[in-house]
DNA sequence: ATGCCCCCGTCCCGGGGA
C-alpha cells in the first residue's frame, strides 16, 4: 500500500494537479495540507466522482487537512488535543485498513522568537503526546505531512542561512528528535541514509530551478509499520508543473 | 534590511507562508 503526502497549498488552486494524480493511480492513500479551504468548500464531489473516499478537517483561508483513499477511511481523530482554544485545523487521523495515519500540518513558528514561534513548540509539545499514546497501541502508525521541520543539514540547500530560522533551530529538531526518539521511523532516511531529498522549494528567487530546496514533509513510522517498509522516496514531477505548489509529494510503500 | 512569489478574501492591498 502506497501512502502519499503532499501540502498542496490550496485545493481550489491545485485541484487539477491533484485529481490527475489520483486518477494516474500513484498511491492508495493521499494526505493533504493546507487546503485553505472550509469542509463545506473543499471539492469533495470531484475525488468521489472517481471513486475516492475522503475526510477533511479544513478552515477559512489558512491551514486545513486532509485524508484521501480509495479504501473506507474511519476517522479516529479531528484536530489535536492539549489545547481546547487552538481553532487552527492541522491534523487529522484515521485507520484504513488497519493502518492509523495521520494528516499533519506542523506550524511554520517564524518569525522566531515570537508568539508564532511559541505556539509551534506548544503544538509540538501536543503531537509527542498524541504520538505517544498512538505507539503505544501497537498497532502499525504512519505519522504524515507538513512538519516545517529540517531535520539535519543534509536536508538544506545552504544550513548555514537557516541556522536561526523557526524551521531549523536547535530547539525545534529537538523536539522534532523528541517524538522520533519514542520509537518512530523517518521512512525516507530509513531508505536513503545520504544525499538531498528536498521536498519544498521557495516560489521566490529561482529556488527551483536552482534546487535551493529543504526537507519539511516526512513521514514517520512506528515499528509495527516500519518493519513492513519497502520504500520511499519524493516525487519532484508534481514541482515543475505549471502553477505548482511550493511543495511536492513524498511517498511511501507498506507491504500489504 | 527588505523584497522577490503565490494564495486567500466582505478583494487591487495586506496577512501568511517558509
Amino acid at each position: 500500500m502506497r501512502i502519499t503526502s503532499w501540502n498542496v497549498n490550496s485545493i481550489k488552486a491545485r485541484l487539477e494537479h491533484v485529481l490527475a494524480y489520483c486518477k494516474a493511480d500513484k498511491t492508495d492513500v493521499l494526505l493533504l495540507q493546507e487546503l485553505k479551504t472550509t469542509d463545506d468548500n473543499f471539492p469533495r464531489q470531484s475525488f468521489e466522482d472517481i471513486g475516492w473516499q475522503l475526510a477533511t478537517h479544513g478552515q477559512k483561508t489558512y491551514n486545513g487537512v486532509a485524508i484521501l483513499a480509495k479504501r473506507p477511511i474511519q476517522v479516529t481523530q479531528v484536530g489535536l488535543a492539549g489545547d481546547d482554544s487552538d481553532e487552527q485545523a492541522r491534523y487529522i487521523e484515521a485507520e484504513i485498513e488497519g493502518i492509523r495515519i495521520a494528516s499533519i500540518y506542523l506550524p511554520n513558528g517564524n518569525p522566531c522568537p515570537g508568539p508564532k514561534y511559541d505556539y509551534k513548540l506548544a503544538w509540538m509539545d501536543r503531537l509527542f503526546s498524541r504520538a505517544k499514546h498512538l505507539f503505544n497501541l501497537e498497532i502499525p502508525v504512519v505519522l504524515a505531512g507538513d512538519f516545517n521541520v529540517i531535520p539535519h543539514s543534509i536536508d538544506c540547500y545552504d544550513p548555514l542561512s537557516w541556522q536561526e530560522d523557526a524551521l531549523f533551530r536547535e530547539e525545534t529538531k529537538s523536539k522534532f528528535y523528541a517524538i522520533c526518539n519514542i520509537g518512530y521511523l523517518d521512512a525516507l532516511r530509513q531508505i536513503h541514509p545520504k544525499g538531498a531529498y528536498y521536498t519544498f522549494w521557495d516560489y521566490q528567487r529561482g529556488a527551483w530551478q536552482k534546487d535551493n530546496g529543504i526537507r519539511i514533509d516526512h513521514l514517520l513510522l512506528s515499528p509495527e509499520a516500519s518493519c513492513r517498509l519497502v520504500d520511499c522516496n519524493v516525487d519532484r514531477n508534481p514541482r515543475g508543473l505549471e502553477k505548482a505548489s511550493d511543495h511536492t509529494p513524498i511517498w511511501c510503500d507498506l507491504t500489504i
